[in-house]
DNA sequence: ATCTATTTTTAGATTTGTCTAAATTTAATT
DNA sequence: AATTAAATTTAGACAAATCTAAAAATAGAT
């Protein structure tokens, strides 16, 4: 093997286990030098507090997490690069799995958590010019540009909105496959307009319009959906 | 783990190493209880053979290929029906490639590799549908049905038309990166109308014509490249 | 401030897939 | 049929990624 290889292979060369590690540190918060413990790596992951440690020194060792003992780890500028630009590989597959194979938005997680792991730069390039550049995923989360930058939308909790209050549900904080299926069968969507007619001080559930039906939808529904509030 | 998925493990989930050696067991002919030595199929990977005994065991175990100790491996039914289905995915992916993304024919082969890898049953489905199911890759070479059935096109090599004969270019036989590219640089693609002009005794060059264009061809070139004669 | 309880790491083992080097079997040649 | 050359397998080692069980460090409670 050349120098150059060796050079490629250290620094550059990912395996699956390491970019699901740099992702999951990532949507556990440990951008910005924030340390995330093992533990909460382990759970995350549904694998041992061991293994985290020997991933941690190998991540480390490659200069992509900052890891002390006992301390947890954090991304390093390049770790939250790397980190990145699988979440981008990962949302625009869902983004191509939905509009252009009509798969439901429960079923492309599983498919993608795949897909993101496919190395060739053109090959995602490609994809984000076929599906015309989307700036978020079916489930509403922001995809990262090809150089890291990416904006949270202006959004909020429906279970914050006050009555009488209108706007479009753009996004869901729980992504769980039964979540999204109680969604589906109650023709909840992306897109999908809402107003606030009421909400119940007992249980904090609301009746609302959407796309103007009335609905009643319970407090855990609504705190777990986004939406974007017309001005 | 459940028993159930103990027996999934075993006899179901598939390795990329796995499908990697049964794939290239198939394209050295070990269908048809046809045996191929642990050498060609160690060259072909390049790997050591080796490597390929303890494979030959474990894929043995699964009742993927007969092996017998020192006569080398053959495929067994359920190996011949997990290879084309490997076989299928790379070359539904290979068009999806060309078609749908832009890829050049000698572009494709080393993303597919890494594609053909991904368990959804549903995705590919999905992508043959998307591609209006086509029955032959950017080579040329025809793409097993979801049944493991697939039919070779009639067709012969260019170096093997007689004087005067017509045909149209179908396929390849070397599809190595270099001699797409040549192909590429002098306009010679699938779907091309191919007449035999003349052919030269002494070097066995071949005058014909392309698309009605006139061009002189060498033997190495004629004879990598699969013509389906006209009636 | 000390003592637990919890978290985290270490040490050693396991699995998968690979390798090298030595041993074995087969095939080829005389 | 014996010998030699080539192919193939075995035995033992290694790297990656994981695990269990034991040891070490930290944090919380009194």
């Amino acid at each position: 093997m050349s120098n150059k290889n060796v050079f490629l292979k250290k620094y550059f060369l990912m395996t699956r286990s390491e970019e699901n590690y740099l992702k999951t540190i990532f949507h556990l918060g440990g951008g910005d030098s924030n340390s995330i413990t093992t533990n909460a790596i382990a759970e995350q992951m549904e694998t041992k507090p061991s293994s985290v440690t020997d991933m941690a020194k190998k991540l480390s060792e490659k200069g992509l997490v900052d890891y002390v003992r006992y301390q947890g780890v954090s991304l390093t500028d390049a770790g939250v690069k790397t980190a990145l630009s699988i979440i981008r590989k990962h949302r625009l597959w869902e983004v191509f799995l939905v509009q252009k194979l009509d798969f439901t938005w429960d079923e492309v997680h599983e498919v993608a958590e795949q897909l993101e792991h496919i190395k060739s730069e053109k090959l995602i390039d490609k994809i984000d010019e076929l599906l015309d550049f989307p700036k978020y995923d079916p489930h509403g989360d922001p995809i990262p540009t090809k150089d890291g930058k990416f904006q949270e939308r202006d959004k909020k909790l429906l279970s914050e909105m006050p009555i009488n209050s209108q706007g479009v549900c753009v996004g869901v904080k729980d992504s769980s496959v039964p979540f999204l299926k109680f969604l589906d069968k109650n023709n909840i969507a992306l897109g999908n307009s809402i107003k606030v007619v009421d909400k119940e001080d007992f249980d904090h559930s609301l009746h609302i319009l959407m796309n103007g039906k009335e609905l009643r939808i319970s407090h855990q529904i609504a705190s777990n959906l986004y939406v974007k509030k017309n001005d």
